[in-house]
DNA sequence: ATCTTTATTGAATGGTCATTCAATATTAAA
DNA sequence: TTTAATATTGAATGACCATTCAATAAAGAT
């Protein structure tokens, strides 16, 4: 068991070594920089995490662990009403929360090493199949879809959503953007209609 | 103008530099490490490529291009044919070609360096906009689509496609992605029925 | 109050990094 | 053949890196 006090600088640095990866990129973020940031010194970074492949898979879990926590309001919220109104619904899912509560340049630099880090693409899976059976849930709950297979429609939503953030995540006009977002929108309505 | 030599040179700095990214990610991969590889001095990497951002500059263009690369032989055959057989055209669409190509560890970690560097996030765009531009133009050769809105089923279409990229790298076991893949060309072929 | 564990410091290490430079070799142009 | 441009080499640079270590300070346990 750690103590509060180690628990906490363990908080702060992870957190710091997100708001520098943010503005540098991971792999321009090293342990001194941080300590700098913090007003540390590195040495100490590295009593708490001993090893800098540590450091970057606890930035994972704190990443992973941020995605959850944006998508679990929504869920409680839509779980509160009886049937899933598709506007609320993918209002929610494309909404601009994800993008701001994770930065997608360090989201993006995580992903890419689950290519290189087993243990880092299986919390990337579970990440995925816990939105997923969670979404599944929140369809179960409309009458309107009683007669559906769930699972697969979450599935085909939650593609289009991740092809979406994808891809809007290139888009700079405003206007384009919006004009995009509807497409998609539109896209999830053609599967939730009865 | 540069010459012969020249060209060559650059051709095989960039796919050393590729080769070792694939193996140990771009952030791991020096130029040192490239010029130990190609059996050169790493000042002779400086000749032709003066700065890393250069070289990392050049090594996404190297693997746009092979992405446009993979895909115009699929169009051309397509554009052949005087209708979109949505099977041949999906099962395409899915091919493991494409990862075959470009590694997928590389893709994304250039594609993660779109959020900080303006002129990156242009080129993959443009690629976007190209992938996008050459399958409304299969669609449009379809005499069964001719009532549909081509552009829109492009932009629908492909936010499948990379959505499904996205999330099938996450898969494991052979069988659950080939279930995962049956799922999303199902999901291509419903917006595809007239 | 003493002992033990944990937290923190700062200096030092060897290694690797991107980049520079001057010198030499090769090729192309005149 | 002379000249100019390009290609290639290898050594050197200082900056920064992750990591180690020994010493001190603070907190917690007994």
């Amino acid at each position: 068991m750690s103590t509060r006090v180690s628990a906490d600088r363990k908080k702060e640095i992870i957190h710091g070594f997100y708001e520098l990866a943010k503005v540098n990129g991971i792999e321009n973020t090293s342990i001194a920089k941080i300590g700098k940031h913090l007003g540390m010194p590195p040495s100490l970074i590295m009593h708490y995490f001993p090893t800098r492949d540590i450091l970057i898979s606890n930035l994972i879990s704190f990443i992973l662990k941020r995605i959850l926590k944006i998508y679990t309001p929504i869920i409680k919220e839509l779980r509160a009403q009886n049937y899933t109104d598709p506007d609320t619904f993918t209002d929610r899912l494309f909404s601009r929360d994800w993008n701001l509560l994770v930065d997608d340049g360090v989201f993006y630099s995580c992903f890419s090493l689950i290519f290189r880090n087993e243990m880092i693409k299986k919390e990337f899976r579970n990440l995925h199949l816990k939105l997923r059976d969670d979404l599944k849930e929140i369809l179960d709950q409309d009458e309107n879809l009683r007669k559906k297979n769930t699972a697969l429609l979450s599935e085909q939503i939650f593609v289009i959503v991740e092809g979406a953030y994808y891809y809007l995540s290139m888009v700079e006009d405003q206007e384009e953007y919006q004009e995009k977002v509807k497409i998609f929108k539109d896209q999830v309505h053609q599967l939730l209609k009865p």
